[in-house]
DNA sequence: GAGTGGTCTAGACCACGGT
DNA sequence: CCGTGGTCTAGACCACTCC
């Protein structure tokens, strides 16, 4: 895997920006200079500038340069180095931490009205419907409850809900993940959260609802995921 | 204010997307395609693509197409159209809503060793340390507690607190709002939540916590908006 | 192999910030 | 006024998808 231009200096700027190197100046160089020290392109320097404004780490203005963002060991947590979450992640993804996923049900369900509205799913399409419940040592901290279009994902079963549906979409079905989209809420605790999550004195369940599309732009799951207070972290940047 | 090229482009297409104008297809038509349409060169274009990508409207796949996420009248709420959240965006800036604000109480401090490591204000500097409880209809729905640096917002005082800090920040002290960086939480409620909002039966709180920065790159702002269970959504777009 | 988006270059002009 | 980032063009080559 060959590095590509922008990339190479996005990873040196970045690595000079927490190494605190252009922090006295509060500023990056000027864009020629970049390019004459790289010997690249406008091109491929204002992308790699683009990319460390994503991070939260520069912020470009108009006739002035681009400023670098006061950052501390405090407010490093609010980076997004993690993605863009930095609990739930593992639980849509490959990383193992030290959880355990309880399968509570599995089925197999055609969508009636009621769920269409609820999920975006078309009324009669055959869906997985799942819900699973993990422990992170020992505590029952999230319920995940899953609809996978079955048309779009076939083949889940028990077994693969046990251990990691997206291992086994991008795996074994060559799905790609394009998109998610989220919303998050916070929610008074239904039946479903009293009985399978370890809620102590709470009441209350954070909501993170998401809807996940393939690369050809069909939605092929709908998503509940119902965590407990005081563990979990979501980070957000917003620019103007 | 005249329309840059690639935002015409952008408006275009959106609208054309949003009328379902390339819905039978699932796909945008292709980039030299798109050149010749609107007479304008392969950065415009692929720049109005982007932001498109932005919204959460389409994807991009090398090879292929530009492909169009499925999107139903469900699934419009996941969309991110009101900035990045849909509840509580309208807080920390002009919009007016049927909502009243109580200054419950506007002090200048200066930063201990504890105020320091929370708000990442460096100790000894002077800030406003604001709370105000949010009425939405008349129900006691948000307390924002807010620390501002002094020294870069200098002047406010418990009339701009009860109207609007960020309307006087912006337009009287020309701060511009660069960007802001937020964690989102699910908290058990304390006494300061008990005190001023209307929990009901919830013994939960949202909690978004934010910190923004001006156009020098100067944090000037920690805020922690507390915030009722089941009235405010955050909307998230990851993609790959 | 043909079609398509991703990366990259070289160059021009414009708009904004600060002196 | 000068310096800076933002927009825009024209063109080239590469990497991936799909037939």
């Amino acid at each position: 895997m060959v590095e590509k231009t922008f990339e190479s200096i996005y990873t040196t700027l970045k690595d000079r920006i927490l190494a605190g190197k252009y922090s006295i100046k509060m500023r990056l160089p000027i864009e020629d200079d970049l390019i004459a020290e790289f010997e690249a392109s406008r091109y491929a320097v204002r992308k790699a500038i683009r990319q460390l404004a994503d991070d939260g780490l520069v912020y470009s203005v108009k006739g002035r340069g681009v400023v670098l963002l006061e950052h501390t060991p405090q407010t490093q947590k609010f980076n997004l180095n993690l993605g863009q979450l930095a609990g739930i992640k593992a639980l849509n993804t490959d990383k193992t931490l030290d959880y355990r996923t309880d399968v509570v049900s599995f089925t197999q369900e055609i969508v009636d009205a009621d769920l269409s509205t609820k999920t975006a799913f078309e009324i009669g399409i055959p869906v997985y419907a799942i819900k699973r419940v993990r422990l992170f040592n020992g505590k029952r901290a999230v319920i995940d409850i899953n609809y996978f279009n079955a048309q779009l994902t076939p083949g889940i079963n028990a077994e693969i809900a046990r251990k990691s549906i997206y291992h086994y979409l991008q795996h074994d079905l060559k799905i790609k993940i394009a998109v998610v989209k989220r919303m998050l809420r916070v929610d008074s605790a239904e039946m479903v959260d009293l009985k399978y999550l370890d809620l102590g004195q709470n009441n209350c369940v954070g909501n993170m609802i998401s809807i996940a599309f393939n690369d050809t732009g069909r939605q092929f799951e709908y998503t509940e995921s119902h965590f407990i207070p005081n563990e979990f972290v979501f980070n957000q940047l917003i620019r103007n």
